[in-house]
DNA sequence: CGGTTTATTGATTCAGTTCAAAGCACGTGG
DNA sequence: CCACGTGCTTTGAACTGAATCAATAAACCG
């Protein structure tokens, strides 16, 4: 078991990748730095999910917590001895990798092809789904809990450009900012048609 | 078996996904389209590679022929209960499954903060690694199967800013247009270091 | 409250797109 | 075997969406 605190490190890019992990509460940022400082957040790792299952010796990203965050943490040989013993683990392994293949089919299209609207409301939408698949209900809001530099870096754009595409949405009142972090979903078909570029 | 000419489909994104394929001879483009036309190619099969193993129920992408094509079809029923019956490989498609992922991270760099010529360098320093893989030797050229078209839908680019780059490297002596689609690499070191960015 | 960090907004610049015009390669048939 | 047509590719000129540079303004926090 693992406390982190806002912006400390589980693990680094390029690190031994010997411990498995869950995350028991909080969230993280995963993503690669380029040497001269650019930087690409690949996904965001929220509480019940795995992180670490896929690297095989080094880890190949970073991860960073958003806010203080728990996680629990398992030595890689236990965890592949348990997978070993219970084959049907091993199914939900690959399951769990076509998931997020298909995922980032959709990612290479954001930031392949889709202008900043279309990148933020895609990010809305998916953020959207994501908390009420794991919440189990029906939210008309979502707590964002990271900054605009890290979106920004997820969807390939700047900071600034993130929140101009913010303030427009809310003057379109698709979107209401009930604080900086926490959004109101007003029009969500609109949302969605934003989000595909209709 | 099935022979593809070139442009023409093997599946559409959609579609039924009741066979798994080996590609034999040729090569193919995997891409989505955006509804009003806009395209995201997802990557490109070559021989000896597998198609259509990670996707559940329908297609998630297009598959088309790059140029004349021979393709392996096989069904998933088939597919699937050989691998219950070789345990080992459902182990390799795992492993598969990783490397996809691991790959996917790299372009998720390249889409989102790459410039346009880090972007085609990255491009041709990794079609030159698979090539040689597949060759199982050094080679100093790369045959291009694709047009600019299908280069600047996979980098997210458009085919003229891909002929500029090309004209750029060119004009750097860093590579050499044999013809129209054969690339010989003249100063492989200085395509790594503008792929990177340095 | 101050002080600090983070977000928003504005002005300007620029990389890459778009639109437009050659230039080339390649196949086909005379 | 060469002339012609067609479909790429390359190059040029102008435009534009997002980045960069630069102030505010708003939230957060001891």
């Amino acid at each position: 078991m693992r406390e982190l605190k806002a912006e400390e490190a589980l693990f680094h890019q390029g690190s031994d990748a010997s411990l498995v992990y869950t995350v028991i509460s909080g969230s993280l940022r995963l993503g690669r730095l380029l040497f001269d400082g650019r930087r690409q957040i690949t996904g965001f790792a929220l509480p019940g999910e795995f992180l670490g299952i896929a690297m095989d010796e080094l880890h190949d990203v970073t991860a960073e917590a958003l806010e203080p965050s728990r996680i629990w943490c398992f030595p890689r040989l236990r965890f592949d001895s348990l997978v070993a013993s219970i084959p049907p683990l091993k199914d939900s392994l690959l399951e769990r990798a076509r998931q997020d293949l298909t995922a980032a089919q959709q990612q290479f299209i954001v930031l392949g092809r889709k202008t900043a609207i279309e990148r933020v409301a895609s990010f809305l939408v998916y953020l959207h789904r994501r908390f009420e698949r794991t919440a189990g209900t029906s939210l008309s809001n979502i707590t964002l809990p990271m900054g605009r530099a890290d979106i920004a870096d997820y969807l390939g754009l700047t900071k600034e450009t993130v929140s101009r595409v913010f303030s427009q949405l809310r003057n379109s009142r698709i979107i209401r900012l009930e604080t900086l972090t926490c959004i109101q979903i007003l029009n969500q078909p609109a949302l969605e048609a934003v989000a595909e570029g209709e």
